[in-house]
DNA sequence: AATATAGTGTTATTTCTTTAACAATGTTTA
DNA sequence: TAAACATTGTTAAAGAAATAACACTATATT
């Protein structure tokens, strides 16, 4: 079964939506709740369930129960996956902090960084490994996805030496797009670019300027 | 004149990549050598270019220079727009250090966080104010665009607080999606989200498993 | 029980984005 | 100078994603 990025991205917070709606107590909702949720059109909302081959037999909405297994099925790795955080500045922490304990399949195992000061401290109970080691720790730990969060100096040289080690998949948040093997997925997130985004559109609206 | 999303993202990249260029001696690039730098084809940076209304009269490649020129043009605020950063977790000071000083026409003028102990702290020059002067601030300062990075029970109101304001647009950054008025430019984006994508496209690759 | 209602599942259409194709033009080389 | 070449600008086609249209069905209503 091969999914559209799109509807994978949007798997990902329903799944968020349904969660939080079952900790409340909810056990069933309609698609256009769970649209209303999410700003998108309950269209949409159905359309992805049906790529996913989920039916509700129900006409009182999809079970959250259910869903949340099914997009589990699609998302989640059969066996665990180990994540590293690669640069312990304020990006790294937050989100080592912010995911460590979200998902149950994707662990994070270790931090990275160069800064002697930084190395063998534990941020949120991760511990943070001399980048020295990160060929070896990757190797020994069975590390699969890297989120790499260093200056932009040491982005393109990690980043090699990540492939090199057999690493699968690598989130970038760093400014520099990265050349790498096709092999490894690479997903890239740039923060100024989407600050400029909203700027750009904002002044399109712009009653301001 | 009306860009596309996808194509305003690559001008900001664009720009980025060409002032590095720039700062290293460089005066002309082709257009297959911008492509090369961020992973896409020569055909879209043309096609960028032209829907810019740009042209290189050259042979030689583009003028790194002009094309800066006429990104910014596109791309900037004609007068200087204000930033606020809400939230000074380590993605509200990740965000603030690392933007402050990039684009002289995005200027981030303040923090705002409901811990008493980093209010008044300043962050890369920037001040944190209580989270109660929030409205008051954003209008005597003009503020029109503002980075959500609080906690998620706290996303819904204080993004209702911003859009009474009058802010122009946000970028949300935490998890909750925000149903807020359409003529308030928002851009969402998650990192769990981000990360899972990864983690199903490197399974699906996945010699692993 | 027949009818209306409200929700789902699916196909078709439209819209947006990328890629391909190619004409036009300046540059280099023989 | 003429031929070959490389690069740009633009139009056309292909592909991906979102939206619309609508058939189907369980539930509620009279």
């Amino acid at each position: 079964m091969k999914l559209p990025g799109k509807t994978i991205e949007r798997l990902s917070q329903y799944r968020r939506i349904l969660l939080n709606c079952q900790m409340r107590g909810k056990t069933h909702i309609y698609s256009h709740e769970l649209a209303h949720l999410l700003n998108i059109t309950a269209v949409q909302v159905r359309r992805d369930i049906m790529l996913m081959g989920y039916s509700s037999s129900q006409k009182k909405g999809y079970d959250i129960k259910d869903l949340v297994h099914v997009i589990g099925i699609i998302l989640d790795p059969k066996s665990s996956q180990n994540v590293a955080v690669i640069g312990v500045g304020n990006l790294g922490r937050a989100i080592t902090s912010y995911f460590k304990g979200k998902r149950s399949k994707l662990n994070i195992v270790a931090t990275f960084d160069n800064d002697p000061a930084k190395v063998n401290t534990v941020i949120s109970g991760v511990q943070c490994y001399p980048i020295q080691q990160l060929s070896e720790m990757v190797k020994s730990l069975d590390i699969s996805i890297a989120i790499l969060t260093v200056t932009p100096d040491h982005a393109a040289m990690v980043a090699e030496s990540l492939v090199m080690s057999g690493i699968k998949g690598i989130l970038n948040f760093t400014s520099v797009p990265l050349n790498i093997s096709p092999h490894v997925y690479l997903e890239e997130y740039d923060m100024v670019t989407s600050i400029e985004k909203v700027a750009y559109f904002v002044k399109k609206n712009g009653s301001g300027a």
